[in-house]
Formats: C-alpha cells, structure tokens, sequence
RNA sequence: GGCGCCGUAGCCAAGUGGUAAGGCAGAGGCCUGCAAAGCCUUUAUUCCCCGGUUCGAAUCCGGGCGGCGCCUCCA
C-alpha cells in the first residue's frame, strides 16, 4: 500500500519513509552538458520523471533538483577544442537537452543547479574539510580528499575498506596523494582551464572543482543536509556517489541520503551504447527523425528501471502502436455519451438510476477502481512501470468490452473511466505527451469535415470507389476515418 | 582477477514456491459496402541447459553455457 525502493546503500528493497513528510527533497545527477544527452541518459531522466510524477500523485509535495555538470574534462576538452569559454560552449547543449526533456513530457525540476555557478559554496566546503582533517592540499595547489580519516568509505559500493584499493592508476599529476584512493576536490588550474574559463581563484591559487564535489554542495546547498533521495544512473554508485557521501557526511555528520535509487544501464538493439560501437543515438535525432515523443517515452519506461532494457528500433514502432492504442480509447471515452447525459431514462428503474448517478454501482466504476489500484501496487513494488503499463492495457481491454457489450452505460459511469485514464496518465505522462503534434488548424479541419461530407455523400449514392478515393486522400495526410453507426469520426495520426 | 545483474512466445517485457500479465506482430471470427477502431478465439503444456530440494519450481540450491554492468570523472 506503500511505496517501496531499493536502495542501493542497503542493497534492499525498503519502505520509502521520507524525513519530513510530505515534502520529499528528491536529487537526480543530472548530464555533462559537453554535447546531446543519448539515450541512455534519457532512460535515467524519464525514471527520474517516473519517481517525480508517482511521489507527487500519492500525495507527496515533491522538491525535484538535477544538476548540470558544465565544468569538467570533458566540457573543457570540447570547449577548448571549439575555441570557446565552457559556460558560452555549453549553454547550447543544456537548452537543447531541456528542451528535449520537455518534449518528452519529463516535468520541469525546481531548479538545475549549474556547477560553474557554485564554485565560492565548494570553496568554502572544502575548507571545512580541511578543518575536519578529511582534505588535504599538495604542492602544486590541488586538494584531495584523505579516504583514510573516513572509516566508513566503501559502504555504498559494498567494497570492504581494508582492502578496498581497485587498482587505481596514479596519473602523473596525482603522485602527491597520500593514498591512492584519494580522490580530488580541486584541481589545481592547467592552461587549457584558464583558456576556456574553467579556472577560479582559491585559497589554494587558481584550479577548478572536482567532478564529486558539485553534487553534495549543490544538493544540500538546494535542498539541505539529508536528501530523501538522491538518484543517478548505475556507473554513478561508484566512485561518485561514494565520495559524496563521504564529502557530505564529513562535513555535515548526518546521514546525507535517505534512499539511493539508481537506474540500470540500457542496451540498444540487444548491444551496450558506445562510442566505440558507433550505436550511440541522441534523443534529438530521434526526434529530429521525426520519431514520436511518446512512442520513446512509452519504451524507455517500458521496463522496470532496475532492469536491463533493450532499446530498438522495432520496439520504437511497437511502443508507437501502444500510444495509438491509448489515444483512440481515450477519444473513444470522450465521444461516448452516457444515458443520462442525453436526458434518457431508458427505462432503468429508480434505484440503479442512482447507483449509477453515483457511479458506486456502474460496471466501468468498478474497473477504474481496479485499474487504478492495480496501477499504484505496480508502482508501489520499486517502480515497476512495466506492470503498471499491464494495468492499464487490462483496463483498456475491459471498457473496450464493456462498451461494445453496454447500450446505456451512464455518464457518471463514463466519467469514472475517463478521470481513471487521466489520473493513471498523471503518472504516464503518455497522453498528454501523444497530444502534441496531433492539433490541426481550422483550415484544415474545414477541408476535412468537407471531404467528409462529400464521402457521405458518397456512400449514400452507393458510389463507394469515390468514397474510398476521399478516405485515400485524407489518409495521405496523416487524416484516419472511422465509420461507425454514429457517423464518422476522424483522426489524426502520427 | 574482484563485485553485481540477467537469460520467459517472432520481438519487447511482467511474474521470483502453487500451476505463465501486458504491448507489438501473426492467424481465424464478429462488426463494416470495403476499411479503420473495437471485441472474441488463437499464438510458450512451458520459462537457456543439466542435476538437486519440495506434494508442487520459470521462481529455491549446485554446476554448466550465453549476454551485460561496475571496478577507468559514461545516465
């Protein structure tokens, strides 16, 4: 009845109990804004979205923070390669990766915090470090984190701490670390740094902050000391999160996360996303394409998000054929009209008038009851959004039925259905996103309707090569027609 | 090498001790002038293989085979 997650830390699925309820300080790494998020990413953002939309449906007042790294090695390289200071070579990219994120219909975080705009709060955090005696800086004006004075590094990773040394390489810059396992906190300034603005002065002369860093200041700096969740994809378990525990915890003494939830990796057409494979593919050109928002949107939640998921072409198309699927029910509920919305008692009798006036004892009451608690225990159980997905085609499927079977279904029954689908799709976001796109203006549906009216025309002269000829006309712009005893309905598709 | 995940129909994917959800695709039917949409029936006697535990296993245990992830500032 309650939401429950895995969490790494535990390696347990626990019951989610936030610290201040109902608020929820819900954190996300967010992406390196050096190009356009692939895909994988996006499966990260829409199980972010997921969690978002699902916590805010059961009541949850939801404060969602993601970051934007955009001062790292890898904005730096690309900037610097572009011959451009890194916050004026990324911004292009984090518009373009929010601007994405809309389009798939993931809800806006409160704020993304941007590295380059924290540097003075990272400063002052590892100066409290050094107070702890957790950092230590070198000569050459790096800052490292000291592993050996925080006994509990490791947890997060499961790693043993006495014998937790994978085999780190000591890069050339780094031989002034005291242990290997150390990690950075501020990079002392290279040229290439200064020539793409990457560099700020400190106490320990000009460098940069290191990567681990940005996510515990600007988490807690956003949303307080101990986050209720904080999320990332996979790779992130370690070493990142792992030193933001640290980072955080021995500056604050507090627990800094509640719950760790991260999202498994995805494989497209049945191979892992690399570089080196050349099958990296971008949400943008996906889009760009001309591939549906909520077709990706319905495979990338289509498995469970601790789950491998295999990202393809043919199941872009399949998850397409779903959305239609949901959009004509959806239009269905929408046209049907109930018996008492037309003013018809046809001929019930007083007492189930009011049971269905009420929609307690109407047969598509009780499947919306059912559909929609079906749909919270599939959430419930660690996000299982390929169950909750079942729960609505069972849904779907059986007021399909019930409407092909019922003459005079109510509208108070009717409606209990339609806010069911609306409610489920609170959480989905897969109808409001299918909508977009599918708007046509007035000169074109004239043009239609007229077509229509002459294919009735038509038919009722029995002059059906004409009548099809019209359907093929208005087929070849996207425009569907459905013949039923009511008339004809049209639609467009995508 | 260390740690971890996974292998279910043509494809995708739930189910993790009680007799195989859902989506897409395919076949047949109803409806239709024909379609579309929808509904019905059908498509895995079986869940990578081999053993074991159990009244009973896709689900637990052991062993194989296969795929994948992290251990490298990649979601």
């Amino acid at each position: 009845m309650a939401l429950k997650l895995y969490d790494t830390l535990t390696r347990s699925v626990r019951d989610f109990q936030p610290a201040d309820p109902p608020v929820v300080r819900l954190y996300a790494c967010g992406p390196t804004v050096y190009d356009h998020a692939h895909i994988g990413n996006y499966r990260a953002f829409l199980v972010y979205d997921l969690l978002h939309r699902y916590l805010t449906w059961s009541g949850y007042d939801v404060d969602f923070v993601m970051n934007l790294t955009d001062v790292d090695d890898k904005t730096i390289d690309s900037a610097s390669q572009a011959e451009k200071d890194v916050r004026e070579y990324t911004a292009p990219f984090t518009k373009d990766i929010l601007a994405d994120a809309r389009t798939l219909g993931i809800l806006p975080a409160r704020v993304y915090p941007l590295a380059t705009g924290y540097v003075p709060q990272m400063v002052s955090w590892i100066e409290r470090l050094e107070e702890k005696g957790l950092a230590y800086a070198v000569e050459d004006g790096s800052v490292y984190f000291s592993i050996g004075a925080f006994p509990s590094y490791g947890r997060l990773k499961g790693l043993d701490p006495e014998c937790a040394r994978p085999g780190a390489r000591v890069a050339d810059d780094e031989y002034e670390k005291e242990d290997v396992r150390d990690f950075a906190l501020w990079k002392a300034a290279k040229p290439v740094d200064e020539a793409v603005g990457a560099a700020w002065d400190s106490p320990w002369g000009r460098g940069r902050p290191g990567w681990h860093l940005e996510c515990s200041v600007m988490s807690i700096a956003e949303l307080g000391e101990t986050l209720d969740i904080h999320m990332g994809g996979e790779d992130l378990v370690f070493p990142h999160h792992e030193n933001e525990i640290a980072q955080s915890e021995g500056v604050t003494g507090k627990p800094f996360v509640l719950h760790w939830v991260h999202v498994k990796h995805l494989v497209v057409e049945g191979e892992k996303m690399s570089k080196s494979l050349g099958n990296t593919i971008t949400v943008h050109q996906l889009l760009e394409e001309g591939l549906r928002p909520a077709a990706i949107r319905h495979q990338l939640l289509g498995a469970q998000y601790r789950k491998e998921l295999n990202f393809t072409r043919d199941g872009l198309a399949a998850s397409a054929a779903a959305v239609q699927r949901l959009l004509d029910f959806e239009a269905r509920l929408a046209e049907t009209v109930g018996v008492d919305g037309v003013g018809s008692a046809s001929g019930v009798d007083g007492r189930d008038n009011a049971d269905r006036a009420n929609g307690a004892g109407g047969p598509l009451a009780r499947l919306a009851g059912e559909a929609v608690e079906a749909f919270r225990a599939a959430l419930d159980d660690d996000l299982n959004s390929a169950e909750a997905f079942a729960a609505l085609f069972v849904f779907v499927n059986r007021v399909n039925g019930e409407l092909d079977a019922a003459s005079d279904v109510t509208e108070s029954d009717l409606e209990s259905a339609r806010s069911a689908l609306a409610s489920i799709d609170e959480v989905l976001g897969l109808l409001s996103v299918a909508r977009q796109g599918l708007e046509v203006d007035d000169d074109f549906e004239s043009w239609i309707v007229s077509l229509i009216a002459e294919r009735k025309k038509a038919r009722a002269d029995r002059d059906f090569a004409r009548a099809d000829a019209i359907r093929d006309e208005l087929a070849e712009r996207g425009i569907v027609l459905e013949d039923s005893s009511g008339g004809t309905r049209w639609k467009r598709i995508q």
